[in-house]
DNA sequence: CGTTTTCGCATACCATCGGTATGTCAAGGT
DNA sequence: ACCTTGACATACCGATGGTATGCGAAAACG
């Protein structure tokens, strides 16, 4: 049976989407810092008043929400890329190419890549990522040390270096400083990195 | 002979230089958004005419300084070490260890890597670092193309996964979820990855 | 079914912020 | 001696993020 939510609840829920879904696109289109609060809450249809009751926080709770949604939205994306195969390294580069082709689009690039670690600091930020997407870094490649497929040595730096790499990327790609076939050539010099940590 | 610099021209100096020391110890230790202008001139011994004397642009003008100041510190390191090598490939993994530990200087990396892209907008931040830093990769990664050394490959994909990579290692082994011998464990990892675009 | 409580928000208000316009006074040219 | 220029300081402004309070309807209660 459906969940019974009364007239208030169901409100709460649409202001609270309302709220997320012009704060994630105003943040998008123009940076954190460029939009102010009474722009968005205009764009949302409420006011101030429902912003703070929802983020106690204000326009930084917001943010947060905003990421945490975009991040869990690349991870969803990735996770099923990668689950699509069955060898553990086909998951890696897979997973790796999934990135890539997500977190190229614009749409959430700003808020996961750029905003992001200067908003919430970087050691949040950190954190929100290792508990989204690298996490799932940090499992393949730990699971692949242990199968032998890669040289064995501590899987942190190799997640931070691939995760930097691969973040760095993204932005490069979706920025108009890159070409058409820059994709195809990004991905094939990660292929190549991701080689070279293979045992045989 | 000295340049016979007047009584106006040395105190425009001094201000100046008043203005970017502290800006750049108050936006290290605190972040770019974090720090009002009246705190930054009061620091400085100033007022914000002299501020908006010297750099019309405002609080970003005066970021944007800090940020040249601190790359170009970097950028001098690394070709320091680079050049202390003669062997071509030597001067490459030579130049990312001194990037990394470098860039891993926590005076300077919240600048440099945190609210740079943030407050100047990606592009205009990748721009500065490619003159800055990124460009030595550049002309190091093409050399070594042309000398056969690497494979023969478009080296801007390269240069951008290396750049985060690294950008993103000297972050987090800034941080404080890094331990000692992580660095060591890095640029091991890095250097293998280098390796693996080796032509041999 | 009337009363009371709670809750989801709107309104009004505030301190502070980045930015600007104007004033000032000494250094340097003539 | 005079006048121009430049390096600031002072005073001021609109807008911003954040808070305190008010209010009306929905739910809980007897």
């Amino acid at each position: 049976m459906v969940p019974e939510q009364g007239v208030r609840e169901r409100q709460r829920e649409r202001t609270r989407l309302a709220l997320l879904r012009e704060s994630r696109r105003l943040f998008s289109e123009r940076g954190y810092a460029a939009v102010g609060l009474a722009e968005l809450v205009r764009a949302a249809g409420v006011t101030k008043g429902a912003l703070y009751h929802h983020f106690p926080g204000g326009k930084t709770d917001l943010f947060r929400a905003v990421l945490e949604e975009a991040q869990r939205e690349v991870a969803l994306r990735v996770a099923a890329a990668a689950e699509a195969r069955e060898d553990p390294w086909e998951q890696l580069t897979a997973g790796c190419r999934e990135f890539l082709a997500a977190a190229t689009a614009p749409e959430a690039e700003r808020v996961m890549l750029v905003d992001g670690p200067a908003v919430l600091g970087w050691n949040e930020w950190r954190a929100m990522d290792e508990a989204a997407s690298a996490r799932h870094l940090t499992e393949a490649l730990t699971a692949l040390a242990e199968a032998g497929v890669i040289t064995p040595q501590p899987v942190a730096p190799l997640v931070h270096l691939l995760s930097g790499a691969m973040n760095e990327a993204a932005l490069w790609l979706a920025s108009p400083s890159a070409g058409p076939g820059d994709l195809a050539h990004t991905t094939a010099a990660l292929d190549r990195m991701l080689r070279s940590l293979r045992a045989d």
